[in-house]
DNA sequence: GATTGATGCAGAATTTAATACGGCCATTAT
DNA sequence: ATAATGGCCGTATTAAATTCTGCATCAATC
């Protein structure tokens, strides 16, 4: 029953948008995704095949892109977090971000507005290890500077939370907007 | 069968430190933890049962924090990604800590090294609700100051990897350290 | 305005996976 | 040397995932 058979996602299916239900959905499923789809279906005001069917489609549609375990970085002896301005000669060219991202170390990679450099997340074992992945990095060909920002501790660190509000409104306090 | 009645974990037991294959585990489960004890057994060599038992291990050590859906930020109508400096009075103080976590957009929040603010990471959808957020965070009490960057586009985005090398090497071009 | 098609849901049945149990082997401590 | 512990495998049992069928609702069409 697999469609995917060609490799170009040419037709997908509209990719319904999301509702209320599938928001609730998602709300359980950042929680704790180990839940039974009985569970599941409990919370939400489904019954178990329902829930299901949610779930898959919104793992076709993408709006759930993987299912993961969430590992304490302390546990894989990673609990130096530091952030890193990259300033590269090619400023976002393919091979050097690939080169980048090599680094198992490197969590994130961003480029931002008003600035001429990537903001990379990374974590190391301490800071003999960042010092030494920030020279690997500054080997990397295109890399001209890297600076570095340690993160002393951390308040808040969660996925993506989907807002289980009824429908988007502008915030109360702001008037409608004149365009 | 919970043993966890005392609200203190004291006696926590010992919480052995992550083997190789503990290592390959969270690899698997990092990627996808939707995949079944008999396979996460024979990507890692062990029996089903055998593989079970070390996931439930590595749930009650905290290795695994959680089991989550990755949710697409685009699917949520949250495609705006900005990182923040938030100037506070207190600098870490609990109740302003608390106060800026209830803001659903607002993922992540540390303080940094060599800088008096937080440094918060936040999505909305768009900068309008950013300009939305930015001033309820400022309306916040002991908040004295904001400074938003725009994540233009995002290379790289994933959780913690667990580095599945045999055991931590110190990079190979480095010297052994002194002390 | 009635009809037809499509979509989403519930309930039951079936298949599959998660979980619990007993015994074996290796390593460690006495 | 020997007992005890921890980790693993194979099997059995239980629970959940998945499939299937029928029904209701809504939308588009004639």
């Amino acid at each position: 029953m697999d469609e995917e058979t060609d490799g170009i996602p040419q037709n997908r299916p509209a990719a319904r948008d999301v509702d209320a239900t599938d928001r609730k959905i998602l709300g359980v499923l950042v929680d704790d995704a180990t839940v039974s789809y009985a569970e599941l279906g409990d919370r939400v005001g489904l019954s178990p095949p329902a829930a299901h069917e949610r779930v898959k489609r919104l793992r076709r549609s993408g709006a759930i892109r993987s299912t993961a375990a969430i590992i304490d970085p302390k546990a894989v002896r990673k609990p130096l977090l530091a952030f890193v301005h990259i300033d590269t000669k090619g400023w976002g060219k393919t091979p050097e971000l690939m080169a980048i991202s090599e680094h198992p170390e490197v969590e994130e990679i961003h480029s931002v507005a008003g600035d001429t450099c990537m903001l990379i997340k990374v974590r190391t074992e301490d800071t003999r290890a960042l010092e030494g992945l920030l020279s690997r990095l500054y080997e990397t060909p295109g890399v001209t500077s890297t600076r570095s920002y340690v993160v002393l501790s951390t308040y808040l660190e969660r996925p993506v939370q989907p807002g289980v509000t009824t429908e988007w409104p502008t915030p109360r306090h702001m008037a409608k907007p004149l365009y």
